[in-house]
DNA sequence: ACCAAACTAGACCGTACAGTCCATTTTTAC
DNA sequence: GTAAAAATGGACTGTACGGTCTAGTTTGGT
């Protein structure tokens, strides 16, 4: 959030905080525009000038949220080693899509897909199709050095961000008590990145 | 559904059937006890004598579609050559997890994960953890012919379910209008069974 | 200092919905 | 056939919420 010059763009601000807030945490039925404004410490007027409708507030503060959690550079400008560069990348990966924000975005966005289809573009668009683009490029590089072979790098990226995800994003998802332990993470994120350049490695 | 051998008893089967759709098409806040009572061809008061609240009978409707959609025989018995049997196991899940019902259910249990914990988790186990473990024998037994070498199997079953979803299950999530053609699915399924294969072969 | 724009508190409207009540009718079981 | 159990429909209660209105107050630019 930059510069409020005015008081105004300042509680334009507050509004959209408790906005994002409510609306990640609880979803878009369970969030009252009553409490937005009183979390927000604004009269309800002030939300409806603003942001002229439920709609509109939600759209905007969903929208805004995603760009904050726009992935940063997972993946460094210049390429190493194939194996020690995407496991570090596969750890970066998974420590942002279960992140406790990364998980109520992608939460609220799924359950108003079908109200909101926008929206969920919008999320689909900005996070995982954002993210396949950019390692199927990095897949490209490894190719034409000749360290993987892989005929169709966007299927491959798909492939290796899928298998990341695993069941503990699933667990995460369905708000599933016991997780795996750290321990467990590693191994099995290991494991999948070996699976993976096995799976892609040159014959030569 | 067997046999309402009462009348009231099928009154509470049109119940079920008519929450059921509802609860998976439209989500819980959106589903309206009055609405149920109307499709089911029922009064509201006789919804309320078979189902004490609209937390019981959303319980009772999600936990009966679970049970139904319980992942059939998806693997034979006697298992034939890896490559070969896998493709077929994977056409045949990717084709049950993107199914209409399938994504309606699993979108609902999502949605409702943090004010459901015990549905989400009856999903979860139901389906997620019941495939993984179904697979994951199926992975031992190719380990002991040494078709495969694999060292943990629950893990190697996880990564392969985990490719198959791939980018369009994650499309049906978000509702993303353009869907992978037929086409392009089959090809994804084919390189995926694949690229597991070669990451586990055996290396004698 | 002044004026227009923005903000405030809170009353208010209409609607939707969960859940209850009740007087009447239908179904089931003996 | 009869009495208990279940179903009906529609009125009703209470509440929550989206959104509007108003009358008065604060803020910001000139």
């Amino acid at each position: 959030m930059n510069k409020p010059r005015t008081k105004s763009e300042l509680k334009r601000n507050q509004i959209l905080d408790a906005a994002t807030v409510q609306f990640t945490q609880h979803g878009y039925a369970a969030t009252s525009m009553d409490l937005i404004a009183k979390l927000a410490g604004v009269s309800k007027q002030t939300v409806y000038s603003h942001f002229g409708n439920k709609d509109e507030l939600f759209i905007t503060a969903i929208s805004y949220k995603c760009e904050l959690l726009g992935v940063g550079e997972l993946l460094p400008e210049n390429l190493g080693p194939v194996e020690p560069t995407l496991t570090l990348f596969a750890q970066g990966f998974f420590t942002m899509i279960t992140s406790a924000d990364s998980m109520a975005v992608h939460r609220t966005c799924a359950a108003e897909s079908l109200a909101h289809p926008h929206l969920s573009r919008l999320f689909f668009e900005a996070g995982p199709l954002f993210v396949i683009d950019k390692l199927a490029n990095c897949l490209a590089e490894y190719h034409r050095r000749g360290e993987l072979d892989i005929e169709d790098c966007r299927q491959a990226a798909i492939q290796f961000l899928a298998i990341i995800k695993g069941e503990q994003w699933t667990r995460l998802e369905f708000n599933i008590e016991e997780s795996l332990s750290e321990q467990e993470i590693k191994h099995y994120l290991q494991s999948s990145v070996r699976l993976f350049v096995r799976g892609y490695q040159s014959l030569s």
